[in-house]
DNA sequence: CACACTAATGGACGATCGTCCATTAAGTAT
DNA sequence: ATACTTAATGGACGATCGTCCATTAGTGTG
């Protein structure tokens, strides 16, 4: 019996030390988006995963370690998410930049959680050189994502300063996107996506005139 | 004797409650902006000011009141600084708007202490509402200082669509320079000023390039 | 000089922090 | 069944948290 199992990992009830240490992450980022990194203790984190209190020294060795495991996993998951998207936008570069935007604003990467959990990591950076170094994925696959994507672009308009034009459009259009997270984490219930996007388009479009920045 | 005496309120050593008062509100910001809200503690705060541990107390009546008075100095220091900028640029709106950047994007506006701080209320003024109401100062009078000078912009282009035009433009900028506060933060040491200032110059001069956007 | 007022002090308080470990319990091998 | 391994438990520990208050000391008035 029990040939069929739906999943190998997946015991549910006993002992099972995965689970937990994902279940320690999961709560861990749940407090950091409702109370900031300062006022996350251990006490918050275990009492939401409902387990006891020694398994945090116990998976991770402490505290600041599970926070910087936590800090990991949160990077992670968002780069996999954009990663979706621009797989999903083929190869020509506008429908790869409105991709970038599309993801960056979707309900699915950028929502109360996500912006409270970014924006403490954020501030931890400068401090924690642990969480640190994960806070710098975003921004750098981002900018190889853009900077080749207006490198194409701007090569339409004038091949000799193509290289200038497509940093100061890639660092501009990044600078807007992490405006929008902070503007989102301030004001989520007058945030409007769609307003959002049309504005990020509308800024682009400025630059790059000839080109179609339809958003769909 | 002792006719003349350079400040009234300032006795310097002994028994001087709006000293003190300052003295904690600035000690206070200090650690905020070196260890974030949740790990500034009041023990850090009255060690750097060098005061003794009941004043808080005395003064504000706790720690927390003591974190709302500094989040409301704080955004005054943030918004005369800015009214000197703008208030020099007289009444053309293209030179006020670009004051605004110019101001924003200063060291003496925008530097390490600052944007630390101002992160760290950001971050707070979701639970604190104390805090909130001071958060959201900067956004407010920026708005309008913004909106009404690209409204005069915009005119010049399109009547109808002016007003939309000059809310987007509002918001974008609005985006960009809290985008590049972020990017302050967390990349201080690459950040560069004048490349801010001349990519949100050519954004803008995208959307209205019928006018000179020079930044001088 | 004596008195009232209040800024300023710093130690004590209970609560809570993160860490650690002796103990229990579950899974596996012999 | 027995021995072994290890996930999981939860209480105890010293350190530190914010608050409070009895006390000291500086200032102005009679």
């Amino acid at each position: 019996m029990s040939v069929s199992e739906t999943k190998a990992t997946s015991k549910s009830t006993k002992r099972n030390p995965e689970h937990s240490k994902k279940l320690l992450i999961s709560a861990a980022l749940d407090t950091i988006a409702e109370t900031g990194i300062g006022d996350t203790t251990v006490t918050k984190i275990i009492d939401r995963a409902g387990l006891s209190r020694g398994m945090i020294h116990l998976h991770f060795g402490g505290k600041s370690q599970l926070l910087t495991a936590a800090a990991k996993t949160f990077s992670e998951v968002y780069y996999q998410e954009l990663e979706v998207y621009v797989q999903a936008a083929g190869s020509d570069p506008v429908a790869i930049i409105l991709s970038v935007i599309k993801a960056d604003l979707s309900d699915k990467v950028m929502n109360d959680r996500s912006t409270r959990i970014w924006h403490a990591f954020r501030g931890a950076a400068g401090t924690d050189p642990g969480i640190a170094s994960f806070s710098n994925t975003r921004d750098k696959r981002l900018r190889e994502i853009l900077n080749s994507a207006f490198m194409e672009i701007a090569n339409d308009y004038d091949a000799k300063t193509a290289p200038q034009q497509a940093k100061a459009a890639t660092y501009g259009l990044l600078v807007m996107l992490e405006g929008m997270w902070v503007d989102y984490l301030a004001n989520a219930r007058s945030f409007s996506r769609s307003d959002a996007t049309a504005i990020v388009s509308k800024f682009i479009a400025g630059l790059f005139p000839n080109h179609v920045w339809q958003v769909k």
